[in-house]
DNA sequence: TCCAATTACGAATAAATTATTCAATACGAA
DNA sequence: TTCGTATTGAATAATTTATTCGTAATTGGA
């Protein structure tokens, strides 16, 4: 900030040319950026001898601090507010940048719902399980195939039913040290509730992820995990919906990561 | 940020000299402020036209604009990024904000360093698709299922060969109106280069999502998309890696979403 | 108003920095 | 091994930056 400064504060007391050089520089920083001793004197009109000069005047070493200077004036000060986001994410329009922005919403959001002792608790249910049921409404099957996945490739037993025919023969083989995971949106699913209830029957662990709202699923469960969607137009909203649960699984193995056993 | 990034993701396919030059940079980013292009070659121990060299190797004009680079990337790091993620992400210490923290920069560098360009050929290609293919290393395989799943979903004709025996029977039966896929880490994977290969020779496009470096599998593809991997430990490095490519998925398929046919 | 004395300015030039050329060498694929 | 390619640094060209110096403009008294 400084170096700009300086020149708004000197302004008064410089010579002509000086002052035409200042004024340039505080009209066109990002211009700078690219311009060389003698490509900003012509474009002011002086010769490059007195950019040079100029440069000294303001206690730089000559024209590339003060170049130098001038860059970190502006970046300090265009940064924080306004221009951060454009640098920060740069082209904008691009597809993923957009999404970015959305999706640290929802994300934001289902961090802030989800109660860390709830996480903890469901951290140590999948650890100390035996076997891991993961049972799914239609829009988390994808999701509810990579928390599968994942927690295999970590050495959990876990097993889903892929179409969904088999989920209570196999909930009721389930014993009082297993777990299941019920994945849905809504949480109104009827099968799921049925099978998180006949579960339950048998001391059986019962984790939900669902969408935040007073939901079936979630109130026949143990420990209850959440995600916000977004407002968005229904396709999208459902992306942004499995990329907040994708999130929340990320936590659970990287939590399973720091605390192996 | 992309500057500094660019050097850590082509450090392993550089020359002596450049990783040298690679190194000192990276390690003394903030030095670079006031070393002129042989201080800089003397501090290294190389001559001063291999600083030049490295600049335009890396894309700029010369040494002046590295330099200039270098330095947006270290105040753009030191700024927007930490600022910003404290901001975000800092409320609790829960493991959904701490990976939070970790995944941002993960997937701001992902963002960073794919083309607008590159992406909306991607979307265009999987709208423009007959068929496509969708061929994954192991550590990529829970992402490419992931992927093929959304695909379906669209309505895309996607189809993903489980355990990759079949890999070079489909990619074989592959027209030159068809698409394929290419999910990896490293992408060195010798079988998925092959059939990668293959299906070129039947005119065959090819779309690869691979580690942001100089690999085999990337450089066979006609469309090029990539992710930076983080730098922590290796089991959460590769977690946050399969989540900044589901973050590019999510990219393509909101790509969809906005521009259907 | 006039006259030093100081300051501002730019052309010319010196100095420094940066970029290119080129020849020697190292490296890799065949 | 051999050929072709890539890397490297010394020499040098080109560009950029800094200084010198002579002239012009400005200031501040008589």
């Amino acid at each position: 900030m400084t170096c700009l400064l300086k020149m708004r504060a000197m302004r008064d007391q410089m010579s002509v040319n000086e002052r035409k050089l200042a004024d340039f520089i505080l009209d066109n920083t990002q211009l700078l950026r690219d311009y060389s001793s003698s490509q900003l004197a012509d474009a002011v009109g002086v010769s490059q001898s007195s950019v040079v000069k100029f440069s000294q005047k303001l206690g730089y070493r000559g024209y590339p601090s003060l170049k130098l200077a001038v860059y970190e004036s502006y970046a300090g000060a265009g940064m924080a507010a306004d221009e951060e986001k454009a640098r920060h994410f740069s082209q904008s329009d691009s597809p993923l940048s957009t999404l970015g922005q959305k999706k640290l919403e929802v994300l934001e959001n289902t961090v802030s719902i989800n109660e860390a002792e709830q996480l903890a608790a469901a951290i140590s249910a999948i650890r100390d399980a035996r076997c891991i049921q993961i049972s799914a409404c239609p829009g988390s099957v994808s999701v509810a195939r990579y928390l599968t996945h994942q927690l295999l490739e970590l050495g959990c037993w876990a097993v889903f039913d892929e179409g969904g025919q088999l989920q209570q023969r196999i909930a009721d083989s389930l014993r009082d040290d297993d777990l299941l995971c019920i994945l849905c949106d809504f949480g109104g699913e009827e099968s799921l509730v049925e099978v998180a209830n006949r579960a339950r029957e048998h001391g059986v662990k019962v984790l939900s992820l669902t969408r935040y709202n007073y939901n079936a699923a979630s109130i026949h469960s143990d420990i209850r995990l959440y995600v916000v969607p977004s407002e968005d137009e229904e396709a999208l909203q459902r992306l942004l919906f499995r990329s907040a649960q994708l999130h929340v699984i990320e936590a659970l193995v990287s939590g399973l990561l720091e605390s192996p056993q």
